[in-house]
DNA sequence: ATAAATATTCGAAAGTTTTCGAAACAAAGA
DNA sequence: TCTTTGTTTCGAAAACTTTCGAATATTTAT
């Protein structure tokens, strides 16, 4: 298909086809769309539809402990929907060391599309995406770049349920742990805290937030931290500071929820075997990973890309109770 | 096959397809991956005598929640030495009710190995494999097929470890929780069961034994019926398994481990941040992943597969303690 | 209301860019 | 060396874009 022919069927010039599609100035409304309507309908693109139908999902530092937790059943969901349009999945790796250029990644490979994981806000690869044209899809990170679709759990709304739950429960000194500053899901759930704070009348303290990274270990390590502090509940970034958290305040002889609460995210298998089970927030893993070649998918065929974000649930459970009187 | 072939077939000129497998500017999008595609399907390229390195990394009912907690950092080990290899690395999915035809999916894809994870023994994929000639990675399952390698952690020995500490704790009634009856794994650590009791001179009770799958609900269920026996130990074959019985027995009255032990397997995060911390088996799930490529690739370039075990490591914990006088 | 001025729309033709093959060229085996 | 295989150059054709003018519509001035 060719814009002559496009031209005959519709009654216009070649001419004419060439400036509806390039929406130039001296074609009227009418007719631009008469012309994008019909090559749609057709499967017709100037760009010459690419038909490799091969992905790439790269993970930065695959080998990461963070990445483990989400991956897998992210990757499912991605590979499913991927099979069911007939696209090949290859699986990549590098270190935010020593980043690939991702335009010859493509290239040598053939692939038609980049989904990406993993990476952090100061990452290198990131850089790179800010003036990429190859439809790439990131996964819970952001960049301005229109040809970059991105996706993430709805993380702020759902922290905020959780802050908002707390204050109902009477807690007015409520902390604060994050995961790697850099990752913009640590950053969007902090603003999650704060919208919560806001919205329930509460003054922010500097002194209640700590950040770390997404272990146990990180958690372990602020227990004294938010004992000293003498904050009534935490709200942590992962299942696993939660429930690192959980058991160092055990160690400083404080117990949950009975004199602290804290929540977690992710709703991984322990939060609910935990003891005590876990009040958190349910990521549809799953669904983030079909999504996400949804909208690659999209990017691919040339459409405009999107920043989305999937519904996310709190769930409440046995580490939060009413505040101490 | 040569260019010149390539190029006849798919109605091009010689140099048209040598632009085309070099990236070179004067080539179409749309003709470059037709070149592509159809060179990797007939295993074509440039560098003389070298085949497609496509591996293909099979899951059996990757969507179950079995899958998820190994799935992922054993695909990472893989992908990692795959990739030192200069190997590509394809994921593909498939349920235990339609699974494809092995031979064709390599043919079709041009996949020079196999790398399938996830399956059961009753799976109808294990009976394919044991007349195929294609070059495959069974994990965590066995085939007597030559042409089939197999890998596993090891069960066997771990497993009767952690039995012959708890006699030497001065238990007797030792349970064994199993998960699926039908996966290789569960009889493989039954077996250690076995032997660990018969050195430890125990005579085997057949009521202390039970199966179920690999979920906390099924240690959760399990719980009522071993307190019953009396058992003052039991082995379960993962560490979700050992949570949930935790769990239920405390359900039940039983505290863990004053009156009853119980042990995992897998070391996952939780064993050590669990109440009580786990007595577990520790698995290298990047090792069997990366040993797993190692052979792939051996039986590949035509050498005699072999089935090889992963050494493990009993790692003992608060969860086994001494039995109740 | 009418004419003039201006704006819009579209196509023919000319101009560019892209695509691809023939042929010359280079490299690697035999 | 000769042959086979892959690469590069260059030109022709195709695909697309731009220019410019004719036809028509719209606005403005009288």
């Amino acid at each position: 298909m060719t814009i002559k022919e496009i031209a005959s069927k519709l009654g216009l010039s070649a001419s004419t086809v060439s400036k509806a599609l390039n929406n130039a100035s001296d074609v009227s409304a009418n007719t631009r769309n008469r012309v994008n309507n019909y090559a749609r309908s057709v499967g017709f693109s100037l760009h010459r539809n690419q038909e490799a139908k091969r992905i790439c999902v790269l993970f930065e530092n695959m080998d990461s402990h963070s990445n483990s937790q989400v991956g897998y059943p992210v990757l499912t969901g991605f590979q499913q929907a991927a099979n069911t349009y007939h696209y090949e999945v290859v699986i990549e790796h590098c270190s935010d060391k020593t980043p690939p250029n991702l335009k010859k990644l493509c290239q040598e490979n053939n692939f038609c599309g980049l989904m990406i994981m993993g990476t952090k806000l100061n990452s290198v690869i990131i850089k790179e995406l800010e003036t990429t044209n190859i439809p790439v899809m990131l996964m819970d990170s952001y960049v301005k770049n229109p040809r970059v679709a991105c996706i993430s759990s709805d993380n702020i709304n759902s922290v905020a349920s959780i802050v908002e739950h707390l204050i109902g429960l009477g807690h007015k000194k409520i902390g604060f742990l994050g995961g790697d500053k850099h990752s913009i899901v640590t950053r969007e759930r902090f603003s999650g805290y704060l919208i919560g704070l806001i919205e329930g009348d509460i003054e922010f303290n500097s002194n209640y937030v700590r950040y770390g990274n997404y272990t146990e270990s990180c958690g372990l390590e602020a227990a004294d931290y938010f004992a000293e502090q003498g904050v009534t509940a935490v709200v942590c970034a992962s299942d696993l500071i939660a429930i690192g958290l959980i058991n160092g305040f055990k160690k400083c002889g404080l117990h949950v929820p009975d004199d602290v609460s804290v929540s977690g995210f992710d709703n991984l298998d322990i939060a609910r075997y935990f003891i005590p089970s876990l009040t958190t927030v349910k990521q549809d893993f799953i669904s983030l990973g079909e999504n996400a070649f949804t909208l690659l998918r999209q990017s691919i065929k040339g459409n405009k890309t999107k920043r989305i974000t999937i519904h996310t649930e709190p769930i409440f459970r046995d580490s939060t109770a009413p505040a101490k009187k």
